[in-house]
DNA sequence: CTCTGATTGTTTTATATTTAACACATTTAA
DNA sequence: TTAAATGTGTTAAATATAAAACAATCAGAG
């Protein structure tokens, strides 16, 4: 397929896409143009052309986009329809929440395992699963072929215990501790620094009150 | 102060370098140049030096940067310094989960109620709160002045609710709803699209595998 | 004090991303 | 059957972002 290097901007947008194409699928709209969709989304019709055309042509000329086939060909670039098997490190209260709200198995993850070094959750059933200890950790990753770790352990031990699951094989992380990870190239790390996110929000309130106030 | 418009990659990089500073006052140290945080962070020199001067030069020429200076100037850029009154709008896991976890009150975020409709929740206490009904929410909105509303809840009633509070004098959304809520220009969203980032990283899986593939 | 090396702030250049423009294939309606 | 309308794919222009280069200024040594 392409070899070309697409950028992560062009990326973030297409579970976007994949949103709005899903809800279309469910209101029985079997076509639509880029300008359609550009109104709909809130973004340039130029920009949906080219983040598509990244790919190859999804459309026809005059006709437009078929809204099904479109779907499933992001789904497929996203990656989406294949297996992955993960498991979620630090059964704290983000964990737990992510385990029962995620609905992994929906979107073809499926969560075998849970994880923490706090002996007083060992006994805790989590979405048919009992927490397990850390000592079970490096076995577990290895008999089960694990994908995919979710760390939501505190920062402290965020980057030991992701050096150690990469020796096992764990080949990407969902990163919500609030450190960076260092692990080789060929790892994929996708963090969600909730902080980070929430300090965002507080600059842009502050900027929309100088704005209003200079007005 | 500066009224020139401030890229959001530059605000979404501030909180890192909060991060890192925060860590060199912790380990004391005094100063830095941005050749040394440069290396520490794995960005280059100049990035660091044109970010921070976006808003007034922070550092002295043939000195460096004061670390806790400069991260007190940050966190004020930030608006962390500002106190932000904030409720949670869905007690369902990830709500729950939020409010346990964030440690709101550290960074000067008064967490002041959660509200959910489902009422076999209504007695239930998260962090010495008892969770309202929904019925409460304008008026409460509206007596505690609160800025910032934290959903939590599923989509199909995010758009409702968000136009409601911004009705009540809500300023801001932290949205983890998987819908683009639609408010006036006026107000910050900040959205947490957890399947979004999800779906980045299986993409990224998967092309990191083609990679090798094609050594 | 004065000089030198260090390191910022700022300008310039390079790269990446977004938007606009348009040629041409396809549909649709007369 | 044909011509106008539609709407993609693609190329070009504009804008935004990042990196490199350099000039200004300060700390610190002597």
């Amino acid at each position: 397929m392409d070899d070309k290097n697409i950028s992560q901007a062009v990326i973030s947008r297409l579970p976007r896409y994949l949103r709005y194409l899903g809800e279309l699928k469910d209101s029985n709209v079997e076509r639509i143009s880029s300008q359609e969709l550009s109104q709909l989304m809130n973004v340039t019709a130029s920009q949906i052309r080219q983040d598509f055309n990244n790919f190859g042509g999804f459309g026809q000329q005059g006709y437009g986009y078929k809204v099904n086939f479109l779907y499933d060909e992001i789904a497929k670039i996203l990656g989406i329809n294949k297996t992955h098997h993960l498991i979620i490190v630090g059964a704290g209260n983000l964990g737990q929440a992510l385990a029962n709200y995620m609905n992994f198995e929906r979107r073809g993850f499926h969560f075998t395992g849970i994880f923490d070094c706090n002996e007083t959750l060992y006994g805790r059933k989590i979405r048919d699963m009992y927490v397990q200890p850390m000592e079970n950790l490096e076995t577990f990753v290895k008999d089960n072929d694990i994908d995919i770790a979710v760390l939501t352990i505190p920062k402290t031990g965020a980057v030991k215990v992701a050096d150690k699951l990469v020796k096992c094989g764990v080949k990407a992380f969902w990163n919500f501790a609030h450190v960076d990870l260092n692990v080789p190239s060929d790892i994929v790390v996708e963090n969600v620094h909730l902080s980070d996110s929430l300090m965002k929000l507080t600059y842009n309130i502050t900027r929309k009150e100088q704005e209003t106030d200079n007005q």
